[in-house]
DNA sequence: ACATTCTTGGCAAGCGTTTGCCAATTGTTG
DNA sequence: CAACAATTGGCAAACGCTTGCCAAGAATGT
């Protein structure tokens, strides 16, 4: 109104800019900026002139031009091996919700699970991310370090020495499940193990030793397998013909794929042998017999994943911020697994 | 090395910029931006030194900048109204792939079944993004007319007379089903209906009514309920209460929880009562019993949606676009659906 | 030898914000 | 009433990149 635009005023295609609200509230665009993102440095009958033109012109703030000057771009990438693998459903949603409440946008990323992949997605990830959160990693310890050392980053289900980290507490949550098969009756035991990089793997399976020594059960251990339903029928002859009469296995993707392998040869679960999964993902409770899985609270990890990312972009809520958050796990009985069957 | 920086050259904390580049390769900034976003408009001897000096500072450029000053993010949104669908899975996939296959980023968005964080999301990517695809969605015809004049779109599931779409081609499927039951004897048979304001949901209700009166059965309606396996018991009762001797349900979730009612009840499927899902998502073939469903190539679905929406971003590549992607759908009959009960 | 056209690289003006700094205005104090 | 502090708004310089424009030099034609 009292400045001079150069522009015919109504040029309906563009989008406002902050300038156009300038001119309608015949303010500064300085003073809209701090108008719109820090109340209180602006008189409130000013603030509110210019909320008022804000909204009249429908104007949007540019992301870009907000990341490009202030240097933070309000996004954070989260990294996934598999997108479709139902484990990792719960844990975008929990840091979708999360990331939403602290307006941040999310970026999803499919590093395929690749190690290269993950290491490109890192390096774009630098500029077009405040934060990463890497679940699952690939990497090598020392790739994890330097990527931590460059970017702000949290692990989840993969320590590092540099990252905070969320993990399942897999270890004891293998060690419910051997107490549970134990007490069933089971001497031999087969672990079933998934992707050859996988930290949660070599947790798990360490766990799985080591428990079993202690109870002087007999143990095999096959794979690696894919993480996914189709490896199942591999896995299911391979675990027969160990003799086992159980089997914990990596995920219940590859449990279920084994269940209905063994409905296939017509080995009868629990009967013949029982299963235990992990994740207790959907699909865990309807197939057949519904799984015997190790459950965990998939969503809050994701939400405190992104607390702990967030504690670190902003300096101001670090306050006791934990490196390290440990999710607790319970065995959830269902019907795959059962008495050792009578020889 | 000829120009004038003012800060210490290795200040190694900072991302190397485009002026590092320049620097480091002896030549302009206005040099390293086109060697390295439009060769051909530059010596390839230069541009080899950039590419070296870009390589050897670790160069990556930063999308904020790129976007502001080219007026593109390379960015695209994805709007679904339930990450934890696992429909929706597919479709991320498919999206991402291609998105990514051509240089861009997906940005995920749940709206929560909600027209208004629909709209609220679409608001703020108008902006942060090139453009949307819209699974789904729970606008009207008017606010989605509305958005698609503002930005590009493409929406999938949900024709609208603005925006080009891909849809799943449900009548027809719904049309499979009516025969494959109409085949089995059925005369009684009850839609199980998702959503209220769901597009897809009043297409197949329409079709269902069509073609059942064509063939002379008696039909009944229950719903709206959410698609989510916990409102299947519901369903399950209600469906029961109609004296219907088959089900169409909107989508699998729905169904398997219907299934999972059933087994609750004793009530046998198919010997009591047969049900047919739709979209053949995780899980439809290994719950109990297994589903029969209307399957499609979901994940081709997205891929398509992203070819569409590119091909608005870029008019170089609009050729012989359709507005409209059909995708078939064929019937997959597992073990769900049987013969009608003897009275 | 000169005029003409390409090719190639540099200059500098943006793109839409944020933010450090200053100036004007108003309020408070001795 | 002078002196000072606090509040508020504006100016202008970034932020890192793209791109229109121009000029120098090379290549071509006459």
């Amino acid at each position: 109104m009292s400045t001079h635009n150069k522009a015919e005023p109504t040029d309906r295609a563009r989008p406002a800019t902050i300038r156009d609200v300038a001119a309608a509230a015949g303010v500064a665009t300085s003073t809209v900026s701090r108008a719109l993102s820090n109340p209180g440095r602006v008189n409130h009958l000013t603030r509110a002139r210019v909320v008022e033109a804000a909204e009249a012109l429908d104007y949007v703030p540019s992301s870009q031009a907000r990341g490009l000057s202030s240097g933070r771009t309000h996004a954070v990438a989260l990294l996934v091996p598999d997108i479709t693998n139902p484990f990792y459903f719960d844990i975008i949603r929990g840091t979708q919700h999360q990331l939403k409440a602290a307006g941040y946008t999310q970026l999803l990323v499919d590093t395929e699970e690749s190690a290269e992949m993950e290491l490109d997605a890192l390096r774009s990830m630098q500029r077009a991310a405040d934060g990463v959160i890497l679940a699952a990693s690939r990497l090598t310890d020392e790739q994890l370090n330097a990527a931590a050392a460059i970017q702000p980053l949290v692990t989840f289900n993969r320590a590092s020495a540099e990252a905070p980290t969320v993990v399942i507490d897999t270890p004891s949550a293998t060690i419910q499940a051997m107490e549970h098969l134990a007490s069933l009756g089971h001497r031999t035991v087969c672990y079933v193990s998934g992707p050859q990089n996988s930290w949660s793997d070599s947790m798990r399976w360490k766990a799985f030793q080591e428990d079993s020594q202690q109870r002087g059960l007999q143990t095999h251990r096959i794979g690696p397998y894919a993480p996914k339903t189709t490896s199942g029928a591999a896995a299911a002859d391979a675990a027969l013909r160990t003799g086992s009469t159980a089997c914990i296995v990596f995920n219940d993707l590859l449990a279920i794929g084994m269940l209905q392998r063994f409905a296939a040869r017509g080995v009868q679960v629990p009967k013949d042998i029982s299963i235990v999964g992990c994740d207790d993902i959907f699909g865990a409770d309807f197939c057949h017999p519904p799984l015997t899985t190790i459950a965990s609270p998939t969503e809050q990890a994701g939400r405190v994943a992104v607390t702990m990312l967030l504690s670190q972009l902003n300096p101001a809520l670090a306050a006791g911020t934990r490196r390290v958050a440990v999710m607790p796990t319970h065995l959830r009985v269902r019907e795959s697994t059962g008495s050792v069957p009578q020889v």
